[in-house]
DNA sequence: GACAATGTAAAATGATCGTTTTACATTGAA
DNA sequence: TTCAATGTAAAACGATCATTTTACATTGTC
């Protein structure tokens, strides 16, 4: 495996796991094998490594969701959590631990969010034939953040009973 | 203003602000206003200044959701974030900067989630002449975390979007 | 075979972390 | 008036923070 790759696999475990600010330098040389004079040619600073593994996490979920009906989105959602765990969003956690202060964070935030949200948009005028307003999109927007969040501490199937409700809504909407 | 409710509520506004792990015990008693050794002395830790903040946080909280109908709940809701920002749940953000890992957070933390469910449990029950099932309020409880976490970069508006959606849920289940 | 790049290991940087301690002032009740 | 409680101010604690530096080994390439 590439030894950046590493890096932010090893750096993305342990911020999901143990929390950003609370995982320290020394623990992600540790866990991704090499010295912190390579981390830092890298990463060149935590705050733009966070940014790295935020990025390419986006990357991962969106790939996940290249799906063309509300029904699938909420399944791979679930699927999401089964494989990766049920921790929040990571996206808003970053944002929440460094207060909405550091821009690069704040960025990738905004972007992952923003790409969410089309793809949302996306699948609800397709499932609607265009009947579907946006007060409908960011319903299912709501039903798939409130699914993350109460998975937290409710568990997987909170994404099933998402679902459920969000399938739902779109047939409403489509008759 | 009492010596403890003055620290409390310092510690509360700059966990919710910068974050928990972020904000240092200097800042903490400088904000409060008191040396370190008497925030010590009613404190006891950091760790347990948190689970207070998140204790008081978590009456005043519930206190505000005593309404006995899904649309107050979610203007109530609304009233909240209006008040207080949108930061998304401070209780989840608590969980995940310690990794779940403090019993004493988790704790505070499932106990507030205890009772918002109960509440939504409640509500729905009598909303709908005990018609309504388990599953339509756990529909409600995520369409209530999904308006706290959407809030965090849509605003306050997707708390009414998900009280217009979680009403017609109950309406239906009603008729 | 020299050179630049890329890596490791480990020490040093100065700042900040949570927490305790030392020394002293004020207060209210016995 | 003395005692215990409660407060402040400030220094000290050892640990850990993110980051840089020093010294050295291993490469692939011209």
């Amino acid at each position: 495996m590439d030894i950046k790759t590493k890096l932010i696999s090893a750096a993305e475990s342990l911020f999901d796991r143990h929390g950003f600010t609370a995982t320290g330098m020394d623990r992600l040389t540790q866990a991704a094998g090499m010295s912190s004079r390579t981390l830092y040619k890298h990463a060149g600073s935590k705050h733009s490594l966070i940014a790295k593994v935020l990025s390419e996490r986006d990357k991962r979920f969106l790939r996940r969701l290249d799906v063309s009906s509300v029904d699938a989105l909420f399944k791979a959602l679930e699927d999401w959590v089964r494989v990766e765990g049920c921790r929040g969003c990571l996206f808003l956690r970053a944002y929440g631990e460094t207060g909405g202060d550091v821009p690069e964070i704040a960025e990738v935030m905004a972007a992952h969010k923003a790409g969410v949200w089309n793809k949302i948009q996306e699948i609800v005028a397709l499932e609607t034939s265009g009947r579907g307003d946006e007060q409908l999109a960011e319903q299912i927007l709501i039903l798939f953040e409130g699914a993350t969040a109460t998975a937290i501490y409710r568990g997987a199937d909170a994404v099933t009973t998402a679902r459920h409700c969000a399938v739902r809504l779109v047939k409403q909407a489509s008759s």
